[in-house]
DNA sequence: GAGTTTTAATTAGCATGCTAACTAATATAA
DNA sequence: TTATATTAGTTAGCATGCTAATTAAAACTC
């Protein structure tokens, strides 16, 4: 069945990205996951823990406890809005910031590893395909 | 730019693809990821854990632990090699073997979910990609 | 205004999954 | 044969990521 084995390319290839990113996200002392947060946060500092949360598609106890780690290392800090004070604004430390380009040095590399032999045409129809896909799981 | 969003899409496909098993499995009993240790067990009863994890793609304290947990749910069991007393073959309870159908229509029912509205042309096409893909992660 | 509900975030407990360090058994080499 | 190296698997320690239960604050409802 053809839908079966395109069930487990996905997966094979999720498991693959995640082991490779977990091993270059290692030498700049982050552990697989906090990547993502981080990319929200280069697009909008300051938001709060809630927003980040839907961002990422995780439950609010792992964000908690992935932001509580990431403050430790001084990644980010958290600020207790004035207004509401059950609300957190998550902001990147200096450190934090200056994260997004050996980051995005990995999703280069690993775009190009990925996508190697693949023509722009398909590159196109592929991108199409996936996002329906994305959709189809909302 | 084009790979970047494929590389998103993918990375939200897997993310979602992962709940919506997680939550499945756990009407099962499982927890993610035993049911890919268990699909190779289907294949192949009886393997040693060294396999298991060669075909699992994951290390050896991850499936040491993970049968762990299957062998107190009465889900497999191991037998110490007679000749080779380093060696633990596994094999499945009829508990065991009694998810394979459940587990399977939990990625049937995902696979049709997931490639609703895509062609059988876009399909072989997709799976072409992909399997150009996997290859480049080797 | 007092009581209830909702919202934001944390904590506890569990399993996956990793690395590093270890034990035990087998294989190899001197 | 004895010493060394390799192989199979386990254990400890850590972070992600989940659910369930909890705390605290704000928003409603009567």
């Amino acid at each position: 069945m053809i839908e079966s084995e395109i069930r487990i390319l996905l997966q094979s290839i999720a498991i693959q990205t995640r082991k490779r990113y977990a091993n270059q996200l290692r030498e700049l002392g982050l552990h697989i996951g906090q990547e993502l947060a981080l990319s929200h946060l280069w697009e909008q500092d300051g938001i709060t823990q809630s927003q980040l949360r839907l961002k990422m598609g995780s439950e609010a106890s792992t964000v908690s406890n992935m932001l509580r780690k990431l403050e430790q290392d001084d990644i980010i800090y958290r600020k207790v809005d004035d207004a509401d004070h059950r609300i957190s604004n998550v902001f990147l430390t200096s450190k934090g910031r200056q994260l997004e380009g050996p980051i995005m040095e990995i999703w280069k590399a690993h775009e190009q590893v990925l996508l190697a032999g693949i023509v722009p045409e398909e590159l196109l129809l592929l991108r199409r395909i996936l996002q329906q896909m994305d959709d189809n799981l909302l």
